[in-house]
DNA sequence: GTAACTTATTTACTTATCGTAATTTATTTA
DNA sequence: TAAATAAATTACGATAAGTAAATAAGTTAC
């Protein structure tokens, strides 16, 4: 591992993306809020990793996790407009998913 | 973890980009045909991994890997057409982490 | 009043992957 | 025969992921 010249903000995008699940998550909200159990059911993640993986995107300001506070007490992520941003990239990745896989 | 619905493809599309340094060892072929170490110099990334990364992109058919015989010996890595085809959605990142990040 | 239920999260623990550095292979030149 | 070079592999400690059980906070059932 060595020093490179590659620009800090593309390397600190592919983390953001290239970190398992983080794309899948995503995609996942391009459908629109959607709470905890909702996610997790439709990701092959599990809780522990959902948890982080969410914790990691709204410290980065890709999703916003809002609380409601009802019984049982139901939490909701959505994409932000930073998050939104990534709509076209990751509807690339999917057609050329539909194309060449 | 659980069974969902996902389209497989873009589960695994997503879990090729979503594996670390493939989306920045893809995004450096763009520039061309190059050889192991020049990758390995352009990116900050070690030669364990960026072996492992190559192998599964060449077993993939994202990437090709010719050798030439000289001395010493010249291995070049370049992308497929396959490979080629995700260039809109690398492009797309790029550009969104530098109007985002 | 307390026992059971629900959703979101966390903890504990095992397994897999990563990062670093040294080693190997093959070939030529000093 | 020792050194050099490029590509790749190996060994091993460190980090991250997968699984399942536990926790918190509030509500309803008994």
């Amino acid at each position: 591992m060595n020093e490179t010249n590659l620009c800090p903000r593309l390397a600190k995008a592919m983390d953001l993306i290239g970190k398992r699940w983080t794309g899948l998550i995503l995609y996942q909200l391009l459908d629109g809020p959607q709470r905890f159990n909702e996610i997790e059911s439709a990701l092959p993640v599990s809780g522990r990793l959902l948890s982080e993986r969410l914790k990691e995107l709204e410290k980065e300001g890709l999703v916003e996790r809002r609380v409601y506070s009802e019984v049982p007490v139901r939490v909701e992520y959505s994409l932000t407009d930073k998050g939104r941003a990534l709509e076209g990239a990751i509807r690339n990745i999917e057609s050329w998913a539909t194309s060449w896989l």
